[in-house]
RNA sequence: GGUCCCAUAGCUCAGCUGGAUAGAGCAACAGAUUUCUAAUCUGUCGGUCUCAGGUUCGAAUCCUGAUGGGAUCACCA
């Protein structure tokens, strides 16, 4: 649209002998009740011509349809300039873009990001708002590679800590040796019974000592079960074999667990990061930050930053005994990363109730004058609700992972088998087409909606199949591939087809803007975009269907050019399905 | 209490840097298949864009305040 840009530009000037800026001309979709593709708002024109919205709009649209040969013809209605293109100019647009090769190829930009997502802890297995997490994650990545990044997926996986020593400690005293074979249970799902069991046991020990008269507080410090896991925790630090050895294994049954369900979830890593190795850095970080003044020491030698002049509170960034905190091993992190790949952007796809942290963690690293510190991205998403309010892990109203993804893949069978789909399909094919479609399901589902905002999930209602859904957008791909199956359509056949009815226009119309979208997703994090454009074309398709006989065409050439868009739009429906990390089935 | 985020149809969500009569899907109702897959399409019903001010030719969109909801303010991660 930069012609007509362009051209507007021009006409002002010659018009109204004044010079404006191509980024002050607004041009937005004309709206379906009227005639044109893009429309000119005149309202800020006024001031030059001196006119009244009508006038000046028709003698700029005027202008247009006299100096720019796209321009077939155009209409005001009050401050509105209605610019309809010409046809030649769209088929050109499908011959010479949409159909190559290359199209929504975005060249390399040179630049390289990573994507943190997932980061899990190991003593429990994934649950819903994990799968939010991952989903993102990866789609975003697919995004960004698209867009021209070189793009680095990390996982810093959380193994340690006092939450894992729980789980370790419960298995350790009422396990009886449970193995994932012994159990048949997932090596992760095994982790979690045990981090339960314990949460359940130190809880019921909390109760008898504050009965036995202590308050709340000293009953949580001084159960017996928190001690031996706290002891445990320092065994570990130390390097206890004992204890490295039941890490080693639970972890281990974890991973398993874990890479099953990542495998399922379709969502994969370049790099992984362990807790166990970072959560030492961070302190010659700190010794910097004390060299160069940003951090000062208090009379207990614990160090701080004082934020307060940023809007922020004071904020320990190292305890009196030496130790670390959450933050210190961010900041140490955040330096190996770069050390690793010096990327241009960094991107932490974590929940926003972690907002502040981030906005701390990004502040210190900018003012000890880390020159990658600005391409840090914190893309915060809303936490997933269930009708009954936040999930908690410990009260068991989580929606586990593996659960839900069954869960999907028997909806999507029931649909299926109802509508009766799977004539002719052999038994994997079924499966694997169950698969694609209760992930496309779920996926979408929780893609469809802007990360930042939360999410409402009512497990006892299914994940719809029909309407605005992953399922509605893969069978639309279905159905073109039948027809050109069917119709034996030929790529490499040539065309040049000369009317173009409106539904056949607005098709190509949503097809070009594939591109833009792609990089508009990448700048905003966003993948609800491209969910929400590859929507309106599967619509748009469907509405050209119903409308427009391909097989039964009125000429050979108007059917080779209708295959010609079906074929498009189920590469550019693949293509955006892809960015989301869904796939498209052949037939369905 | 301080800070941050959110509020659009009964429900779930779109609405780009301010622009026309605020759009989809679900639900409800009425239709469409002798023809390429009806998981589709067409139509009807449904709105004081939480409220009150302000800026502007023009505000769902920007500013201020209020109300309601959420998060966070750990020497937890």
């Amino acid at each position: 649209m930069n012609f007509i840009i362009e051209a507007v530009v021009r006409a002002i000037k010659e018009l109204y002998q004044t010079d404006i800026a191509a980024k002050d001309v607004n041009l937005q979709e004309t709206r379906k009740e009227f005639e044109g593709q893009v429309t000119l708002v005149t309202f800020p024109y006024t001031k030059l011509s001196r006119k009244g919205p009508e006038q000046t709009g028709t003698e700029i649209g005027e202008y247009l349809k006299a100096n720019v040969g796209e321009i077939a013809a155009y209409n005001v209605i009050k401050g509105f300039l209605n610019i309809s293109i010409a046809n030649s100019y769209w088929l050109g647009q499908l011959n010479n873009n949409i159909l190559r090769d290359d199209f929504a190829v975005i060249p390399s930009n040179g630049k390289r990001v990573m994507v943190e997502y997932s980061s899990p802890n190991t003593n429990k297995p994934l649950h819903l708002g994990h799968v939010r997490n991952n989903l993102l994650g990866f789609s975003l990545a697919q995004i960004l590679t698209a867009a021209g990044y070189d793009v680095v997926k990390a996982n810093l996986v959380n193994d340690r800590g006092i939450h894992i020593c729980k789980s370790m400690l419960a298995w350790r005293e009422f396990g009886n040796g449970e193995t994932p074979e012994s159990s048949g249970l997932k090596g992760d799902h095994l982790a979690g019974k045990y981090y339960v069991w314990f949460d359940k046991a130190y809880k019921q020990q909390i109760t008898e000592l504050i009965e036995e008269g202590q308050t709340e507080e000293e009953a949580k410090k001084n159960a017996p079960l928190i001690k031996e896991a706290q002891r445990m925790l320092q065994q570990w630090e130390a390097g206890d074999s004992e204890v490295m050895n039941l890490w080693n294994t639970m972890n281990g049954w974890v991973y398993e667990g874990f890479d099953a369900t990542y495998k399922t979830m379709g969502v994969s890593f370049d790099k992984y990061y362990y807790e166990s190795n970072t959560y030492l850095l961070g302190k010659d970080i700190v010794e910097e930050g004390l060299e160069k003044g940003v951090f000062f020491k208090k009379e207990d030698s614990s160090v701080w930053i004082d934020l307060t002049e940023d809007g922020l509170d004071q904020k320990l960034v190292l305890r009196a005994d030496g130790t670390s905190v959450y933050i210190t091993q961010d900041l140490g992190t955040a330096q190996l990363k770069y050390d690793d790949y010096q990327m241009d952007e960094s991107i932490y796809v974590v929940g926003n109730e972690q907002d502040y942290h981030f906005k701390v963690l990004f502040l210190i690293l900018q003012k000890l004058g880390k020159s990658w510190a600005q391409g840090l991205y914190h893309l915060s998403y809303g936490m997933v609700d269930l009708p009954s309010g936040k999930m908690k892990s410990r009260e068991g109203t989580v929606v586990d992972a593996d659960d839900l993804m069954s869960d999907m893949f028997e909806t999507a069978k029931q649909q299926t088998e109802a509508a009766g789909k799977v004539d002719g399909f052999g038994e994997d094919e079924k499966d694997k087409l169950y698969h694609t479609i209760g992930m496309g399901a779920l996926k979408y589902f929780l893609l469809k909606v802007d990360p930042k905002k939360r999410l409402l999930f009512d497990p006892n209602e299914s994940v719809d199949f029909q309407g605005h859904t992953g399922p509605f957008i893969q069978y639309t791909h279905a159905r073109i591939k039948s027809v050109l199956s069917r119709a034996g359509y030929n790529a490499a056949a040539t065309h040049t087809q000369a009317e173009l009815d409106a539904i056949e226009r607005d098709l190509i119309v949503w097809l070009t803007k594939f591109p833009d979208t792609i990089t508009e997703a990448a700048t905003s994090h966003s993948p609800a975009i491209i969910a929400n454009y590859v929507y309106e074309l599967a619509k748009t398709y469907n509405k050209f269907y119903h409308e427009k006989s391909i097989m039964q065409a009125e000429s050979e050439s108007l059917k080779q050019f209708r295959l010609m868009l079906s074929a498009a739009s189920a590469k550019v429906i693949s293509k955006a399905m892809n960015l989301l990390g869904i796939e498209v089935p052949e037939r369905m």
